[in-house]
DNA sequence: ACATACCATCTATTTTATAGATTAACTCAC
DNA sequence: GTGAGTTAATCTATAAAATAGATGGTATGT
């Protein structure tokens, strides 16, 4: 037989109080059942705890130490306990995300700080992919959410539109396409077009705002994108909030293209039926709303 | 009633075999009792552990966290038991030593090291004080061993004999003393001698070797001594040990007293019949004795 | 469709924990 | 000292809990 845990409960209040008779009293018990648990943990540890000789039995000093660590096993158990209630109040032990790297970060970042600090149980994972392998994730890991650019809908989805992006074709100051006006397809395809690579294990679909050149380079997230144009390496649409700056100072520039220089998109955070949000993402996608429509000001 | 702890070990087989019968078999309990451990544990806890829609009942995400967690208990719990066998075999939970400054630190330093080395549950503490302060201090505390360079003998004192050490009266290259020959007590008594101050609480029985001058230096340890020797401020005895190099060097010369410039003593291992020793205290005893005897080669 | 495996549930039984009473050893006040 | 009052172990009866064994409904696979 196991040892019995709450035996160090008794042994706790059994110190505190300094005698097995008002230790009894105090845990609604008879002397007899705290002698005989004592009894009992002490057989089971083979360690004497107290020490009988004098009148009122009094702590061994091997006692002291097995009391100290069975304070410290109580207070793990009750936080196992604690754990459980979390869990039965709604909090899913764990959240799952998948975000779109084409999205701004600091809305994302703010929200699970905010998160962090609200002392929750669930543990979060957090997946960054890029078009195709946003979606490809969520499904592939049955995640609880993603946050995303665009997405094909599936059966159950759960879509909320966060406030619109804007994607501007942008270029360097020094490439060739920056001074020309009126920009055709046909000229478009004439020079390199930069792209971030789709992050999904099989072919997915083609990222719509692709202008089908046959000199296209494959980057990997948008900080390699990003310095890329800014080396003059070729054409791109970028989100307008990673170059504020860059078009302000005229480090890169908007390419005159004749079909339209600027794309607004929506962003969606994406659930499905098939796994209801428990309260860790409920909160999540309301701070992460709050944070959205905050940035947007 | 509190959790029962056997409920996690019972979780544990049953997710390990994947099935309740063959945790059952495992556990030499018939099937029944493990359902209702696990029921029982799951209402506890007020979460549900495993997910009975399927056939094969399958452990839910928040059962995996609280599995974990109570593993992690249980390995908790199983530390306290082999804690408390290590008790039962002898090994006293604290082991409080008291050593005496005069004596040279690196054997102990590697005999505490070589203890720590044991992976034994003892606690050990360690005191220095000087003079008569290792001897009160012993006492106050109880602690269960000193070693001391000289001490008053009590009733049931155990002193067992280290390797004898020397004291040389030392002064500075630059102190007049240094080149006086065949001093007197007279002579020696006009200048400061320096001494280690005695840290008992209170007034102890005198050092043997202080010579009665009126003008005498009290320090707390003895480094600040060999740095008041170093300085030329006055003279005083020192461990030859501790003094080695530099007299060598020549920053230090041996006092040429008509009394005699040299003085052994016999450092004891001194314990009392009132704490007999356990096994760390022994083990200490058996490495102490073994370091001081190596450092005499 | 049949044999098999899985797990909850029921009942009887064993095991364990507890209360209540008793006793021996001890303290303290007088 | 002596007697009243504590303290804690021990004993016995009882209440509570864990367990075994049997049963039944459901899912699996061949």
């Amino acid at each position: 037989m196991r040892i019995d845990v709450d035996a160090f409960k008794v042994l706790e209040v059994l110190v505190e109080e300094g005698s097995f008779a008002k230790a009894a009293e105090r845990l609604h018990k008879a002397q007899s059942a705290v002698s005989y648990q004592i009894k009992k943990l002490e057989q089971h540890l083979g360690v004497n705890l107290f020490c009988r000789d004098q009148y009122r039995a009094e702590l061994t000093p091997e006692g002291k130490v097995i009391l100290a660590e069975g304070q410290r096993l109580l207070q793990y158990l009750a936080n196992i306990e604690h754990l459980a209630s979390r869990f039965s109040e709604g909090w899913e032990p764990k959240l799952e995300l998948v975000i779109d790297g084409a999205l701004p970060m600091e809305p994302i970042m703010k929200a699970l700080k905010r998160m962090a600090a609200h002392q929750i149980p669930t543990k979060i994972q957090l997946n960054m992919e890029f078009l195709g392998g946003v979606q490809a994730r969520f499904e592939r890991d049955n995640a609880d959410l993603m946050l995303v650019k665009d997405y094909r809908t599936g059966p159950n989805y759960r879509p909320q539109s966060l406030p619109d992006i804007t994607s501007i074709l942008v270029v360097a100051a020094s490439h060739p396409l920056a001074v020309e006006e009126n920009i055709s397809l046909f000229e478009l395809q004439r020079h390199v077009e930069l792209t971030i690579e789709d992050s999904s294990p099989e072919i997915s679909y083609q990222d719509e705002l692709q202008f089908g050149g046959d000199k296209v380079f494959y980057l990997s997230g948008f900080i390699m994108k990003k310095n890329a144009l800014e080396m003059g390496l070729g054409f791109g649409w970028m989100p307008d909030f990673l170059i504020h700056d860059e078009l302000k100072r005229g480090e890169l520039v908007e390419v005159d293209f004749s079909g339209g220089s600027r794309h607004s998109f929506t962003p969606k955070l994406v659930s499905t039926m098939e796994r209801p949000l428990g309260k860790a993402g409920r909160l999540f996608t309301e701070l992460i709303m709050e944070e959205f429509d905050r940035a947007e000001l």
